[in-house]
RNA sequence: CGGGAUGUAGCGCAGUGGUAGCGCACUUGCUUUGGGAGCAAGGGGUCGUUGGUUCAAAUCCAAUCAUCCCGACCA
């Protein structure tokens, strides 16, 4: 392609509201243009760039088996109700009514449009397994929509939905999965961390996604320190085991709770609500603290109680008290459990226990909700514990577990951090990193083919709900992290399987006999199937020079009238700016 | 949705009450031509929107919309 058939849509001038290096040079160098909050253009590059991306997916997933379909994006709410997500989906998913008042959704994912139409055809176990994939636009109304193309609302993403009679044969499509997601990315050019991880509203059981480290990762992942070990995985899912080597335990390992010394009782500790404040007052470590965490929603109080030293791990607690849409629990909602202000609850003298309803003066509903206690069970055993007392301005110390309060089924409620113990080898300490998640494999179990009644006919006549796997890569964000690995002061820096072209051929040349020279050398170079993006424009040098390397093609090809004189064409190397002077039959073998 | 900020030409920005400006980009001409050229002449904005205060509003006030940043969602 010419500049004068394809036109560049460079900018010197970084957009203002661009605050990730991703955003600032795809949309300088013109491969992307915003439209609005998280809705994206794809520019004639970008969009050459998105294809191929979603070219090198779509040959993975067929060589590993995959079938592809395409769903409408808009999805009939009768499908959300029957898998129960139309309500849990909650404000993410983009709704509408059509003109006879019917519901819809812009689908935010398929699983309920993929499961509806493998029903249809799914009628006998010998169709099975199989793997349905499509490549298509999704939509998720994002409460903050960030990063350019990392965070959009509406973005390309690869969802694969899998269908099996039995355990191992998920298990092996899983790992063809896996197998074609590193192939992928490896084709992209991105180095790629998978790690354990959640499986969030989606239900099922094993998961792994896929991260690129990067410093503007919205995930924070936890990798063993033993390389033998390999454990890797995401925070959310990261199982808590304290480095006793670290913090000292207060815990009854060798003692028994009759020897517990110290009395139980309360003290005044004023305007000293957080555990920090208290602890500043008391001179205690804040582990010595049991910490309380109060959410609600509609129908429930959740009281979590946790040690002082830890966050609360919201995915754990969500995954555990089966919440969906919930919120950090009101004053008067707080006041009418401990009868307390907040900052003082804590799990001794509570006038409610688990699954007691507690009234409340709400505006509208009965006002009853029913409380929902969860204990961390690294609480299990401890003494010495300062605890709020459910009483303003007082505090309990000498608080020990197992007499003054006890840890009944205790839960893993807190987040593991960098230093504590690897759940896998329990040896090595586990170092943090950030990461962003481009893609994701999960094992959905037989959740969805249950609630939407797939059933197929096994070996012996009788009918059988398969189980499903799921599989998805975002496109957009596979591009925008491929740009945050691969980039410099001057632009970006593509890979040779994602660049829009393969050389980029400045021309400084006039008159005919030049132009002739160059045009014969853009057509020997596409006669060889190498991709070639002419700079014909009436421009200074410099310019193109600063737009060559601003749109970040591989190769960089100068002929001037320099190289005319010399016969030898000059080439620059993206990546490593290094400057050679070739004859044409070196230059093709170079770029070959 | 809570906290903070911004909205002025295609892009980046200045403009604290007196009828709107700079740089880049764009158009035309001349010169220049291997690292974002120079000179000259041009075109382009109901200052996000609505209402208010005022003799007078981009500027002050109110509301509203949009965008961005910090916290709760996910590919």
């Amino acid at each position: 392609m010419r500049a004068s058939e394809l036109p560049l849509f460079t900018s010197k001038d970084d957009p203002s509201d661009a605050q990730v290096v991703s955003h600032r040079l795809l949309a300088r160098a013109g491969y992307i243009r915003k439209q609005g909050s998280g809705l994206y253009a794809y520019l004639p590059f970008g969009n050459i760039i998105h294809r191929k991306i979603e070219q090198i997916v779509r040959e993975e997933m067929d060589r590993a088996g995959g079938v592809e379909v395409t769903l409408p994006v808009i999805t009939p709410a009768e499908l959300w109700q029957e898998s129960g997500r139309w309500d849990i989906m909650g404000k993410e998913m983009m709704r509408m009514e059509d003109r006879h008042g019917v519901g819809y959704a812009l689908g935010p994912t398929h699983e309920e449009a993929m499961t509806d139409l493998a029903r249809s055809y799914l009628q006998s176990y010998k169709q099975l397994p199989i793997n349905f994939y499509q490549i298509g636009k999704k939509y998720r109304d994002e409460i903050r929509p960030r990063y350019g193309l990392v965070r959009c609302r509406e973005f390309t993403m690869k969802d694969a939905y899998s269908f099996h009679t039995t355990d191992e044969s998920l298990d092996e499509t899983y790992q063809k999965m896996r197998e074609a997601y590193r192939a992928i990315f490896e084709r992209c050019g991105l180095k790629t961390i998978p790690v354990e991880a959640d499986s969030g509203n989606m239900g099922g059981s094993g998961s792994e996604e896929f991260m690129v480290a990067s410093s503007i990762g919205e995930e924070t992942l936890l990798l063993c320190s033993d390389e033998k070990c390999g454990y890797r995985s995401n925070q959310e899912k990261t199982a808590f085991i304290e480095n006793t080597k670290r913090g000292g335990s207060t815990a009854l390992t060798d003692r028994s709770l009759s020897a517990v010394e110290g009395r139980i009782e309360d003290f005044d500790t004023g305007a000293a609500k957080t555990i920090e404040d208290v602890a500043k007052l008391t001179g205690q470590n804040p582990r010595d603290f049991v910490k309380a965490v109060i959410f609600e929603d509609k129908e429930h109080i959740y009281l979590c109680f946790i040690p002082g030293d830890r966050e609360l791990s919201e995915i754990k607690m969500k995954n555990l008290a089966g919440a969906t849409e919930y919120w950090a629990a009101s004053e008067e909602t707080i006041k009418a459990l401990t009868g307390a202000e907040p900052g003082y609850t804590g799990p001794v003298g509570l006038k409610f226990s688990d699954r007691d309803v507690v009234s409340l003066n709400l505006p509208t509903g009965d006002g009853k909700k029913a409380l929902r206690i969860f204990y961390d069970a690294h609480l299990k055993g401890r003494e010495g514990l300062i605890t709020g007392a459910n009483k303003t301005s007082f505090h309990k110390k000498n608080v020990a577990e197992g007499r003054d309060f006890k840890v009944t089924d205790g839960h893993d409620l807190v987040n593991a951090h960098a230093g504590d113990l690897c759940p896998q080898c329990k040896k090595a300490e586990l170092t943090e990193t950030r990461g962003i998640e481009v893609g994701h494999i999960f094992k959905l179990g037989k959740k969805y083919a249950e609630k939407m009644q797939v059933s197929v006919l096994d070996q012996t006549g009788k009918p059988l709900t398969p189980t499903m796997g799921c599989y998805g890569i975002g496109v957009g964000r596979t591009m925008a992290t491929s740009v945050e690995q691969n980039h410099d002061e001057r632009g970006l820096i593509w890979p040779r399987n994602l660049s829009p072209f393969m050389v980029y051929l400045v021309s400084l040349v006039k008159g005919e006999t030049e132009t002739a020279f160059v045009d014969k050398l853009y057509e020997t170079l596409q006669a060889r199937g190498i991709s070639v993006y002419l700079d014909d424009r009436d421009e200074r040098a410099g310019v193109k020079f600063n737009d060559a390397e601003l749109v970040g093609f591989p190769f960089i090809v100068t002929v001037g009238k320099k190289t005319l004189e010399s016969g030898k064409i000059e080439m620059k190397l993206r990546r490593t700016g290094e400057k050679l002077e070739l004859t044409e039959a070196e230059l093709m073998e170079k770029i070959l």
